[in-house]
DNA sequence: ATAGGCTTCCAACAAATGTTGGAAAATATG
DNA sequence: CATATTTTCCAACATTTGTTGGAAGCCTAT
């Protein structure tokens, strides 16, 4: 709490004043990011509408990575919060499955009845970590194989589309975009 | 300190006396997991031996996974290590890319000289992070998801396998081994 | 058995961290 | 302008957490 008021030039007191103690401020942080995340999941959407698949995930790739890689506290958090094991427990955000279950229609992988079933969210759920790891270890991972901020960034795009692509969109050259 | 004392049954000055400082117990922790994985990766090496490639992906998957879910504090201690900020520097591992070389080699992914790739590496990362993902986030995932231990422990398996095999292996038909 | 080492624990210290009371400053309202 | 309300900060508190000194217990070799 001090190192956050300290970042934002204030006193921790008017930090407890404003966003109530840490888990309230905590969640306030993952609601943001949140719908932060939503909103750009948005703007792909609308950019990829119509094109063929194995594009729509090239260029929502190249979206979400450089959106995220602008926003590293995004997958920072989310991993985060995927992973740490806390001894209070945590509020839960309903709004992941949602994501998950929209991309995964966006991506044609509804069922008959047009519901998304639990395993296509898993492979979206992928997807998305994926993205984050290699957001959120950037500093890890650009240091391990000596990559520069531009390469390593290039490189994470490279690896993504080389897995998902072959795998949601079956046969597919990687063209370049971006 | 006092809660792994604890949770060892001795003070926690005798962990200090045995182990040294906290940074001292992270890295021996750190050291001790990853020579564990690495056995585990040259077992899974002797078995896949000789398999067509996308049989070899199939099985080391099942095999890790497992693995990984038996030992889920690798997967935890990983994963931490790879995104968690820090104030003070922290201890390097130089094994993580000389394990991503060995993988990459065993499936056949050397260039014309025989070494693998910085390219070629991130993608086993991608593979490896894939599973450790699934394997930390079990509690959180498996609660989104309403699957149970044994559900959820098939769906990662069969979601990993969907995505990796046709990025690795070409086009191949996934069947079940485990 | 006993001296000397090794191991264990209790108690304490210092620093970090979550949190709050209350005074001062800033702002709004009449 | 005077008053009421809101906002900010300083100082303190209690708890958690990393760490250590020293006494007591245990083990081994003579």
């Amino acid at each position: 709490m001090r190192i956050i008021a300290q970042e934002v030039g204030i006193d921790v007191s008017t930090l407890y004043y404003h966003w109530g103690d840490k888990g309230d401020l905590y969640e306030a942080v993952l609601t943001d990011i949140t719908d932060d995340l939503g909103s750009e999941l948005v703007r792909v959407e609308k950019v990829i509408k119509g094109r063929p698949l194995a594009e729509r995930i090239e260029i929502a790739l190249d979206m979400l990575i450089d959106y995220l890689f602008e926003q590293s506290e995004i997958s920072n958090l989310n991993l985060m919060r995927f992973f740490y094991k806390t001894r209070h427990d945590m509020a839960w955000d309903a709004r992941l499955p949602v994501f998950a279950a929209d991309i995964g229609r966006s991506m044609g992988m509804r069922q008959p009845d047009g519901s998304v079933a639990t395993d296509t969210k898993m492979e979206v759920l992928a997807i998305i970590m994926a993205i984050h790891n290699f957001v959120s270890g950037e500093d890890f991972f650009s240091n391990l194989f000596n990559l520069g901020e531009e390469a390593y960034r290039k490189s994470v795009k490279r690896t993504l589309k080389f897995i998902m692509i072959p795998a949601f969109a079956g046969e597919y050259q990687v063209t370049h975009h971006s």
